[in-house]
DNA sequence: GTCTATAATGAGATAGAC
DNA sequence: GTCTATCTCATTATAGAC
């Protein structure tokens, strides 16, 4: 096993790109900004990645493996709220990944955000058909392709929402709660449970 | 009343921006492409807007003013689905207002998209408190709430979401269908009226 | 691997003639 | 009002020394 980088240089950048894209997107951030919170110069960032694409190219490698290791620590058997809150703490800390804009910097990247979209829709729709025929929900097939995609959409997109029609400038870790009760409202009227509070419960945000 | 302006330059510089916007985004468009565009030369669109952001301002104007007709042209006794037909209507002509890249181009817009936000979620709001009170749905004012929001969002955002999660290069005003139906879902299972078809029922879609 | 210095882009903005 | 030509500027990309 080879040391291939004594300095490390190259996952720091890549952990600085994600905070700072996280903050604004990677077409608001310049290099010459990445180059100074990484503590380099420019010409030494360009060594590492010729270009910014492929600074974004290698924190989607990331981000799949991270949606990877999640989908494999859940089955039919783990609370729906436990697999929600895991995905969205993942996803809080990959946002920026879920704004249009990187797709215009990085094309190459969206056929692979629709394989995850695709992939993830399916396990949940296959969740609550499970459920459903467990007699816990009361919808029909269609009800659930509409809800899984409403979900998919809220779940995208209400950070933007937050911080464009609340006007809350800096949306932070705390507002997971406020997400994920938006999330939970799209399934509860379809819940047949009457404790639905049961399968909805407490819900921690670890890290 | 005087004429101010033979040519209509600067009309036709707003109708041509609002379509290229549409599709691309105000940050995708260059200023050479909008003089191309309109069949002028660069110099003089500088002549008629110094700034791009001053095309974006003057195209949020009459975006305010588009809003303020549906709205005034709409009751209490309007049917929802009527409504929800003008709304989707409007905001389609208007779609490329609600991505966020457009307020970080032009800051100073923000407020005034948050009073537009907050100004018809009030009115959506108290429509269904109406419908609440006359029986005709079912959900508690936490339930309302957190259902105007999820419309709120998912009508903002389904056309980025066919775009980005479905692959859908070209969304064409057929994908209104789409949409509507989505929010569709989101009112249905409060609906008490056994014949939710009802209240919901043959959307048309003028030009 | 890392730096300094410089080139190459591409976009918006502007001056001045017609 | 409209054009052509030019300027400024930010940002990315690169060369070459250490």
């Amino acid at each position: 096993m080879r040391v291939e980088e004594k300095s490390g240089t190259r996952a720091r950048i890549l952990e600085a790109c994600r905070i700072l894209f996280n903050e604004r997107g990677p077409a608001e951030v310049t290099t010459a900004e990445i180059a100074l919170a990484v503590g380099i110069s420019e010409g030494n960032l360009h060594y590492h990645f010729r270009r910014k694409a492929q600074i974004v190219a290698a924190l989607f490698d990331a981000f799949e493996a991270a949606i990877a290791e999640v989908a494999s620590g859940s089955d039919a058997n783990t609370p729906l709220d436990h697999d929600l809150t895991a995905w969205f703490n993942l996803m809080w800390e990959w946002r920026f990944l879920y704004a249009a804009s990187v797709y215009r910097l990085s094309p190459g990247l969206q056929p692979r955000l629709k394989t995850i979209s695709d992939e993830n829709q399916a396990r949940i729709r296959a969740r609550l058909e499970s459920l459903r025929r467990q007699g816990r929900l009361d919808a029909s097939s269609a009800d659930i392709e509409r809800l899984v995609v409403n979900a998919w959409i809220v779940a995208s997109y209400w950070i933007d929402y937050l911080r464009t029609r609340q006007g809350i400038a800096h949306v932070e870790r705390e507002h997971l709660r406020w997400g994920l009760a938006q999330i939970r409202a799209l399934f509860a009227p379809y819940l047949v449970d009457n404790a639905p509070a049961r399968s909805f419960e407490p819900a921690t945000f670890g890290c």
